[in-house]
DNA sequence: CTTGCAATTGTAAGCGCTTTCATATATCTA
DNA sequence: TAGATATATGAAAGCGCTTACAATTGCAAG
């Protein structure tokens, strides 16, 4: 690999004057010229381990997500990079499989390749998780809560969006709510279901709960279980979508009627939701946004000053109504 | 932060000894242990930059990817993760949005960033990409085709699962199909219709060909405009789950029976295909591996000798019958 | 009590780059 | 034209680390 000085010896200039033409700064014209040509005949490229050596930066961002399932995960990411790489950032992106060890170690090996990390963790407490964060390191943690406000949060108000669609099942005269709630111990599913009960606080219904897991799978196997007990409620309200999908399935396979007999409802917002037989009623999840914004939180700490302050980190999702709540139900004609 | 004078200092010894034990050389005891004490005490972590600048290894590899929508990039992405971390390696992800500039400039970036590099390009040309790959860094092509040979490739059997398809659609005795195709220029896309169209070859049936994007949307369009023109065929292959999804939307609303009217098949086998109802005939792609077996390409030009030398780069697709094309449908009761 | 060899440790030379400081040249003002 | 100012360049000092090479030590063999 050509060097600097390889360059600067074929241009007949300093390496220091080399240096500049790369980080734009003040130079002849024509020594840029001369620079830019013999670079470009060398394929010269920077060496950015020794560029960030001098400048302690590596113009990288760190990504620590628990999984890699499914959709939310892809949205997230792309949300992060879109604004990345407008701005010459580059992403580093690992796994945690929701692990305190796995998170700690994943944290200490992005330790100096990265300038700061987005860091999301559902199941884990923030506030495990904080001393693990190596204290030099730059970071804003995305859905998580509970922390002890060392590190900027962007969230997502599951509660409110839990409430929203109980309103709105309540609204469509459902009086006998089934959840099908989340994994233990997950964050959002927590939240979602204090929503939930919340609202249903304020009404005259029914409001029971089976256990779920954020899969098709364990969305089927509510449903299959909510079946074998002869008692069906008049809404089922899953927790996500990928569990209203698996609940619909077991619901068709017996011919229950949605919406008619029962109303199926999900969280989320996932490409497919409307797509599917009846649309799934839901509740939009900007996932892109959750991204783009942390990464606007971590830019404020890395580049003090030059961030357009973003006026809030609590993102309100969204009610969608569709078929699959609906007692009309009109045919969807898009 | 400390370097490895601070340890050094503290420990009593050479910084020489500290980079020795840090790097599993020949330390005695009682030294190994003087310093890793002190580097404890003193927060000490080894810059990466200045490691990467002595040995020219960065332990991180590059993943460019066309986009990062829907499952089946996050899906790759954990077949290359999961793979990477058990190596201690890391992950540098970027999309291109399948242009050729952008992904120039992607890989030029990823220069010095990154050990090696594994691209996906469905859309472009490998011909055309493989001049703008900067010549020293190692690379394995995903899902490409057409190149010169510069670099490994890993690639699916798109052709042969099509044939399949296409074999399981004629045995079940449907003889008027009609495929939804995918994005122009996509080379999976392309290979899938060949395939269809060599199975086509050897029978009496009639085969038509719909435009599609690879999109629910686009899979939706084509449902109404296959429903608009009054010649329903006995069968539609779209040539992924996504545009199945949105065929079976459209022809569900117009009450067309599947399969008993048209019989219904995807490709792919995203997870959700078993729980839709009914439930889609596809082509199960194993997305994962595809992401492992390039790592592991990968790993064979990085740590020569090192790596188990893989088989086969051509993973073949297996076809998975569910109900959307079953002519007698039996309940699925899984 | 030497000598030879292996096991440890230290010294010092960079890896390729950015950046401060000093120097040289061009431009402008009075 | 002298002096002041702005502009462009170069010399050189590291950034924190690894690693060849040299130096030291301990110990078994002669």
């Amino acid at each position: 690999m050509a060097t600097v000085y390889d360059v600067a010896e074929k241009a007949g200039v300093s390496i220091a004057t080399v240096s500049r033409v790369f980080n734009n700064n003040t130079v002849s014209q024509s020594a840029r010229e001369k620079v830019t040509a013999a670079a470009r005949s060398l394929g010269y490229t920077p060496n950015l381990a020794a560029r960030s050596l001098m400048t302690r930066r590596t113009d990288t961002i760190g990504v620590v997500l628990p999984d890699m399932h499914g959709e939310f995960f892809s949205e997230l990411v792309r949300g992060i990079d879109a604004g990345a790489r407008r701005l010459g950032l580059h992403m580093l992106v690992s796994c945690s499989h929701d692990e305190l060890n796995e998170m700690a170690a994943v944290l200490s090996a992005m330790q100096g390749r990265v300038d700061g990390v987005i860091i999301m963790s559902p199941l884990i407490a923030i506030d495990a998780l904080e001393p693990h964060i190596p204290p030099p390191l730059p970071a804003v943690i995305v859905n998580g809560s509970g922390g002890r406000g060392l590190y900027p949060e962007v969230n997502l108000d599951n509660r409110a969006g839990a409430r929203q669609m109980m309103a709105h099942l309540l609204a469509e005269g459902r009086r006998d709510i089934c959840i099908v709630s989340g994994p233990p111990d997950n964050l959002d599913a927590e939240q979602r279901q204090l929503g939930c009960v919340e609202a249903a606080g304020h009404s005259d219904c029914r409001l029971r709960t089976l256990a779920g897991a954020f899969t098709e799978a364990s969305g089927y196997a509510a449903g299959v279980e909510l079946l074998a007990h002869n008692a069906l409620p008049d809404a089922v309200f899953a927790l996500n979508d990928a569990m209203a999908i698996g609940c619909l399935c077991a619901l068709a396979e017996r011919g229950i009627a949605v919406p008619e007999q029962v109303a199926v409802a999900g969280f989320d917002d996932i490409p497919l939701a409307q797509y599917l037989r009846p649309s799934l009623t839901t509740v939009h999840v900007p996932i892109a946004d959750l991204g783009s914004r942390s990464l606007q939180r971590l830019l404020a700490i890395l580049r003090p000053g030059a961030g357009a302050a973003t006026a809030s980190d609590v993102l309100v999702p969204e009610l969608v109504i569709r078929d699959s709540s609906r007692r009309a139900c009109a045919p969807d004609l898009r």
